[in-house]
DNA sequence: AATCTCGATCCGATTTCCTGATACCTCAGG
DNA sequence: CCTGAGGTATCAGGAAATCGGATCGAGATT
């Protein structure tokens, strides 16, 4: 059994078909067909059932993705770990975030990556997605983390995890008692939203039209801070990913609830030039920001 | 990084030289060697320090060393547990054990074995390893749990794990206070030891010889019981791998106490007859007799 | 019925991997 | 001083695995 393996049977389970399993991991459908197959073959069990719209994961095949998950992650960790202990590690990185990941994640990131790549320095641009997306193609920027876009073919996306959306009120507010929040059988809610620029945004007027939801008044902000502070004080709410929520689950200024009915997912991508590789401290300082995701997401669940 | 990557420096760093790792994993020398050239070469990070008489972990070697035990254990499981899903593993196994294993080890691998593959049929004989040796050659056995022994060349050998020899007394007995035995500064002992037929009991005749101990009266008992209890109700002392101490350590019947300068160690091997691959159904029963050692042996430590 | 999506399979090109031989080094001993 | 033993690095060639594109069949969709 090779990481490959692994890492392939993983991509399938999780994207649930190959074809969009191998373009997660930049490879080709029969590549990956062909690594499920030696496992099951190799072991004589079934861990996937085909269908002509995509496989479903049979209760072996559910049982193994949890420990290859397993695995993948001890050994991401003891290469990121071996990456830190070169001294070798050098330069200058410059990456891009979207507004979600300044709050819960950066923060943390950089204390742990300061301390162990002294030698290497960083710089951090906060913008939205399509600001990002055109700083990475001018190559001003090693790489960049955005939600879910409509993929550039200059450009290669790898996915990062995925988050939900919450919707967040005041403390104050005693809307959705029951702790999950489906619109729909909400009365109109007055909301604080990106503006249309915003992938976010878009995605989640959307989502809105799908599901047939009425909204009150809303109003358009580009500054995180000025939302918060809005909703913390008044009966306007907003939509946020769990990552920004994070920080208020505990606190008394804010709620954070849970979309349902159905959910509304954010997935977070790391967008770089197809032309150029990562450098060895771009790659550390994304294992580390990944690393802090992870344990964040893991947190919400 | 691949798994192999992992599993060559990993040999490689536990034998202490390139050369010795390679026959442990049944592969060449040069194989090692380019396998861990390529990762520091890769994360530009020194692991080993080459000298003539073999290699030294440097700092960052022995880090690595850890995480990459971890990545590799996760692996194992992984692959067990497949195994156990696959209801295909079935037969009929037949396993020689050194009689060390039968006490600590046994006992809980059959239990968990028999639950996770309840269509694989287990016999189990207990004997001292030249007899083990015989009968694996003899194909009467899938393969047998021994101490180090000198190679046979129709037979594979792998380390499954390494373990120390401990000095047992009665608890009565109030010798070596500070816990640890250092056989050369006590009075000499009379000890109850195998008879010379059997491996562990030369290789103490050696330690003694090497190390100048005086003995004093010495009984030769082939029956583990006997010498159990004969320890328990007497002066009479032996020495005994860690594994056999095990359910001791909490007791009150007998003190083991570890054996110091130096210490004397005992390597468990899984034999085989090299022409013959192991069934599914014996790898799978391995796995889990191996697992329970590695657990047995982390207690010890 | 035509089309689209998805997975399995086949084949040729490529890459990787492994071995076996060889060279070099150091140390111990005659 | 020479030599043999035991250690590692390096190289080249062949075997093996991998990959990617093309093709095919099966369902679902229109």
């Amino acid at each position: 059994m090779k990481l490959q393996h692994l890492k392939y049977f993983v991509a399938v389970f999780e994207e649930g078909s190959f074809s969009a399993g191998a373009q997660r991991v930049n490879a080709t459908q029969s590549g990956l067909s062909m690594h499920v197959r030696q496992l099951e073959d190799r072991f004589q069990v079934q861990l996937l059932n085909r269908s002509s719209t995509g496989i479903t994961p049979t209760e072996a095949g559910l049982r193994f993705y949890r420990d290859a998950v397993r695995v993948l992650r001890a050994a991401t960790e003891a290469e990121a770990n071996l990456r830190a202990l070169s001294g070798a590690v050098t330069g200058h990185v410059t990456v891009g975030l979207m507004p979600t990941f300044t709050r819960a994640i950066l923060g943390p990131a950089l204390l742990r990556f300061s301390q162990q790549y002294p030698n290497v320095k960083i710089s951090v641009r906060e913008a939205y997605s399509a600001e990002l997306s055109k700083q990475v193609l001018a190559g001003e920027l090693d790489f960049a983390v955005v939600p879910a876009f409509d993929s550039d073919m200059r450009l290669r996306a790898t996915l990062m995890g995925t988050d939900r959306e919450f919707l967040m009120v005041s403390s104050d507010s005693d809307i959705c008692p029951s702790g999950v929040a489906k619109l729909s059988e909400l009365p109109p809610l007055d909301l604080v939203l990106p503006s249309r620029e915003n992938v976010r945004r878009r995605r989640i007027d959307q989502y809105m039209a799908t599901n047939g939801i009425e909204t009150g008044r809303l109003m358009e902000l580009d500054s995180m801070f000025t939302t918060l502070d809005l909703v913390a004080h008044s009966e306007w709410a907003t939509i946020l990913p769990g990552l920004l929520c994070l920080p208020d689950l505990g606190g008394d200024r804010r709620r954070a609830i849970p979309i349902v009915g159905p959910a509304q997912a954010v997935e977070y991508l790391r967008i770089e030039p197809r032309s150029k590789p990562l450098s060895d401290a771009g790659q550390a300082f994304f294992d580390v920001l990944n690393a802090e995701l992870m344990s964040a997401l893991e947190q919400l669940a």
